[in-house]
DNA sequence: TTTTGAGTTGTTCGA
DNA sequence: GTCGAACAACTCAAA
């Protein structure tokens, strides 16, 4: 029996319920397929796809690379190789799903076994249910209901029988994923290490050095408190599944850190929230979620979406984030929140002009995890962020960076300025800034918008929004 | 069906 | 400087 193992969003040998599948019926034929359908790939995500790709080739020779319609080359694939079964883990991006369901329907109709499997969510969103069978739309009960659920242990790595596809596949580098003459990627390399063992890698790490304190100092964007498992989560290299058993192992030997480990877990758990979202209500990436939201007066102004996309707004805490971004492919999440307020609330520019940059530079763009991220800074979302919730960019650069270091970093040319106006050099005299070499409007911009009329300016917009509301 | 309690992450103002 | 209240209802989920 020989049995194609399709990889998609499940780059790991462990715990992937497919791969055991088709290790127990018998031979394994493993494939990646790229997908030349869909929403295209962002560029950092390419970056991250050839590395994760290359660490799963490495752990496993006999994978075949193919690009072009999933069902055409499955189909090609199975013929050519006799296998008589198709296995893999579920995707729940809308056409993700819509693509699986008919190439599950077209496989069988040609008399091959075909499975699906739950290989990236702690629970499948249609199995957590309100008391009235619905799905969830506030955090907090989802969660709840969710994790009183069986959550099963994780699998170990399979005894594998592997077969290639013999004259087929691409050479990965023919993908072109990796920038070859300007190299925007350079240093990613000392930050990352995409893959199944750089993803359980970082896990410990995170638990050994981050985990203390978590619950406060994950706020700090200066610190090294976060764990930095999304994009390894985004393409499967680690499973929900082995970060929660991990953890409670770690809870349950030291009680300790049982508060900082449920802090971080309830993290996981807005991921299968945000999948939950997407499943129930696949319009998410698209349309607002409260329609109210549809009479909202954004703005349309490309040269204020450019200045924030390149962090050249004025507002120190923006711009490190953004330039954060645009360096590492990665942004914290307390700046995540700094800056998406910042374009849909001081600049009232629509949130899917941020939802597709985020989508374009983050490493971990995930549809999932950025619509309803976006719409719920944006208020209009899932248990969003009430809209008089403006943050205040000076005022989080105090709070969560108050030595002024994740600013001085992202953005050096404000480094000379102490800490009572690295936040808001615009309010520095002009003997403070000629002494820190800052020359508004020259070195680093000045105010893109002031901040108490852009506040007032949001909330008046809000008017509409509850007017479409009676 | 109706009622009730609750709801990630903030800011500003005035005492 | 510190603290509590206002911001604004509304929707959700369960009893």
């Amino acid at each position: 029996m020989k049995t194609i193992v399709w990889f998609r969003q499940d780059l790991r040998l462990s715990d992937n319920p497919a791969l055991a599948h088709a290790a127990e019926r018998g031979t394994v034929i493993p494939v990646y397929i790229l997908d030349v359908g869909g929403r295209p790939l962002g560029g950092a995500s390419r970056w991250w796809l050839h590395k994760s790709l290359a660490a799963l080739k490495s752990d496993l020779p006999q994978l075949t690379l193919l690009r072009g319609d999933p069902l055409e080359l499955l189909n090609r694939l199975s013929d050519q190789t006799n296998a008589d079964a198709v296995c893999w883990n579920r995707c729940y991006e809308p056409h993700a799903i819509a693509r699986d369901k008919a190439i599950k329907a077209a496989l069988r109709e040609r008399g091959l076994d075909v499975q699906s499997f739950n290989g990236s969510l702690l629970a499948e969103p249609w199995q957590v249910k309100t008391g009235q069978g619905g799905p969830f739309k506030v955090y907090s009960p989802f969660w709840r209901a969710a994790k009183a659920r069986a959550i099963a242990a994780p699998l170990a790595v399979p005894k594998l029988d592997v077969e290639a596809a013999a004259g087929i596949g691409d050479d990965l580098d023919d993908w072109n994923f990796v920038p070859s003459s300007s190299n925007w990627a350079e240093g990613w390399e000392d930050i990352w290490r995409p893959g199944e063992s750089g993803a359980q890698a970082r896990l410990e790490r995170f638990l050994d050095n981050g985990l203390a304190g978590y619950g406060t100092l994950r706020d700090r964007p200066d610190k090294a408190n976060v764990s930095r498992l999304s994009p390894h989560l985004h393409w499967g290299e680690i499973s929900p599944r082995q970060i929660w058993s991990r953890a409670q192992f770690l809870a349950d030997r030291e009680p300790t850190y049982r508060k900082d480990i449920d802090k971080f877990l309830s993290e996981i758990g807005w991921r299968e929230f945000s999948y939950h979202l997407l499943y129930h209500f696949p319009s998410l990436p698209e349309e607002n979620w409260r329609p109210a939201f549809d009479a909202y007066p954004w703005r349309d102004d490309s040269d204020d979406l450019e200045a924030w996309q390149k962090g050249q707004t004025g507002y120190p805490m923006v711009d490190a984030g953004m330039r954060e971004l645009w360096q590492t492919g990665y942004m914290h999440n307390r700046v995540r929140m700094v800056t998406a307020s910042f374009l849909v609330k001081h600049l009232r520019l629509h949130w899917s002009h941020g939802e597709a940059w985020f989508w374009d530079t983050l490493l971990d763009a995930d549809q999932a995890n950025n619509a309803a991220s976006w719409q719920w800074v944006a208020g209009c979302g899932a248990d969003a962020a009430p809209y008089f919730r403006i943050f205040n960019p000076m005022t989080q650069g105090e709070k969560f960076d108050p030595d002024g270091a994740y600013v001085r970093r992202w953005c050096p040319e404000l480094s000379g300025l102490d800490n009572k106006v690295i936040h808001a050099p615009f309010k520095a005299t002009e003997e403070v800034l000629r002494a820190a070499g800052v020359v508004l409007g020259s070195t680093y911009p000045r105010p893109i918008v002031d901040h108490a009329a852009a506040r007032a300016a949001a909330l008046a917009g809000y008017e509409a929004v509850k007017a479409a509301n009676t």
